[in-house]
DNA sequence: AATACAGGTTACCAGGTGGTAACCATGATG
DNA sequence: CATCATGGTTACCACCTGGTAACCTGTATT
C-alpha cells in the first residue's frame, strides 16, 4: 500500500493515501491524538497486530514525518511515539473518518449481497 | 485491503478504511463527486489502472453501497457509475483528504532519509 | 464477412503485505 | 546466575492485491 502508488496527476487525495493508507496507520494516528503512547501500549490497543508489523508501520509513519519516536533510557527502556506537527494536522481528517465511520453500520450487518 | 480488517473494537476509523481503503477507491469516489462517469471515462482519468482492477474496485464500491451502476442499452452500450447517497456523504471526508494532501509536498520531494 | 468499440471476464502470474515464531540486547529482579 | 520485561529484529512463509494478455458479448459500421 505504499510504493505502489503512481499518482500520475499528483492527486492530493492519492497523496493522502500514500501517507495514511497503511493497514494500521489510521488507527495508530488516532490513538496518538490524545497523548503519546509507548510501544507496548499501542500493541495492547491493537491486539491483532504483531510486533513486527507495529514496528514497521511506526517506522513508516516516522519516515513520513507523521510520528516522532522518543527513546527514554530509564529504569526500564521506554519508547514513546508522539504525533509531529504534521501528524497533528491530520486531526480534522481523522475526525472526518471517525464521523463517517460512525454513520455506517458495521459492514457485516450492512451486506447487501 | 478488505477482508483482512478485524477491527476488534469496531473502531469507526477502521470501519471507514474498510470502505475506502482500496488502492483506487478514494480517487474513484473523488472523480464521481462532480457527476456520474462512464467506465471508459474513469479509465481515462486513471491511466495506470487495468480494466480488471477498475471493474473490481467499482464492484466492491457497488457492493458496499457507495456507488450505483447504471447500464444504458443505447446505440452503443453505456455504463455509468454514480455516487449513492451514502457515497455522497463521503464528500466532507474526501475534501479533508484533498485539503491535507494539498498541504503535503509530493512525497519524493519530502523524503527525509 | 471483417472490423471496431464499449465494457467487461478469465487464466495466469509477480510482488507486496502481513503473519508466526524464534531470537536478541539491555537492564532489573530473585 | 537465571529469569523477566521492554522493544525490538530476523528468517521464513502464505495470501491477497494487483497486473498482463487474451478472449468474450452485443451492436454498429464498412
Amino acid at each position: 500500500m505504499r510504493k505502489t502508488y503512481d499518482n500520475p496527476f499528483d492527486c492530493p487525495v492519492t497523496r493522502t493515501m500514500e501517507y495514511i493508507g497503511g493497514r494500521w496507520k489510521p488507527i495508530i494516528i488516532f490513538l496518538l491524538i490524545d497523548k503519546p503512547l509507548r510501544f507496548g501500549k499501542l500493541a495492547m490497543f491493537m491486539p491483532a497486530i504483531s510486533k513486527k508489523i507495529l514496528t514497521q508501520q511506526l517506522r513508516e509513519l516516522e519516515e513520513d514525518g507523521i510520528v516522532i519516536r522518543h527513546v527514554f533510557r530509564e529504569v526500564q527502556l521506554r519508547v514513546e511515539y508522539e504525533l509531529s506537527e504534521t501528524g497533528k494536522s491530520l486531526l480534522p481528517l481523522m475526525m472526518a473518518m471517525k464521523e463517517w465511520g460512525k454513520t455506517m453500520l458495521p459492514k457485516s450487518d450492512n451486506a447487501q449481497s
